[in-house]
DNA sequence: TTTCTATGTAAGAAAACCTAACATTTAATT
DNA sequence: AATTAAATGTTAGGTTTTCTTACATAGAAA
């Protein structure tokens, strides 16, 4: 009965991702500039986002908040899809520095509470 | 990890729902005129379509290529959201009926096979 | 034939999104 | 203190998407 869909398909308009993650387009873009998403295009050059997307969003809000910054994110982005260093080329960074990093990021933490809304509830963004 | 997201939140922009269900945007806005579906509306007019809409979208264009015509679904979706007919005002169709209904629209049925791309492969409405 | 149903098509307007550029804020560095 | 860098805000102009409304059309039904 009900349709299945893929975490992985492009589905969502930047709007909806927003209200989703309660970022601003401009924060989503900046961060995709900076190759932490690659959301696919409309055929008319729309930006599409697919759930995974949106989790990565969420992900790299959770880790701003912490206090890391893009860079550090990158890092770890890269570390995870790609975390066999065995016959790969060389890392340029070890699992000693990563925590080192993230150690050193952590110490200048500016994370507060944003008394955000509740995840989920979209009705204030829809007419009634 | 992953994101939860419910199946009655208006997340899908029209295009995307006719890519999911391969119908036209003329199609989906008269179901929705004739009351088969009520997406949601963004603050600026634009229908934000759930998952649970194109589900419904979905049976309804399996219904039509079954020969069932529009009042019919119609009718078939009260009778289903309110099966009940005991203190509810009184119902204008009985299941008989229904059966007979249904019987009649099959006899002109003119289903056919459209050979219709897979479902949830959307990669040729998106840039390469 | 005429009517009805479901859908196509076109026009004009409004909303959403795009890129690019410059501004601002805060933190780090010199 | 001044400068720089990182992250985000803001604005402008252009393109895409969606909207409503209206008229057209094909096929089935009357």
């Amino acid at each position: 009965m009900t349709h299945r869909v893929r975490r992985t398909m492009p589905l969502l308009p930047i709007s909806i991702v927003m209200q989703l993650t309660e970022l601003t387009a401009r924060q989503i873009r900046y961060y995709e500039e900076h190759g932490l998403i690659q959301p696919a295009r409309s055929e008319g050059n729309k930006r599409m986002f697919s759930l995974n997307d949106v989790d990565t969003l969420l992900e790299i809000k959770d880790f701003l908040d912490q206090g890391i910054n893009i860079a550090g994110i990158k890092k770890i982005h890269a570390l995870r899809t790609q975390p066999k260093i065995e016959k790969t080329a060389p890392q340029t960074i070890s699992d000693a520095e990563l925590r080192q990093i993230l150690r050193d990021e952590i110490l200048n933490s500016n994370a507060f509470d944003r008394g955000g809304i509740r995840q989920g509830d979209l009705s204030r963004f829809f007419k009634k």
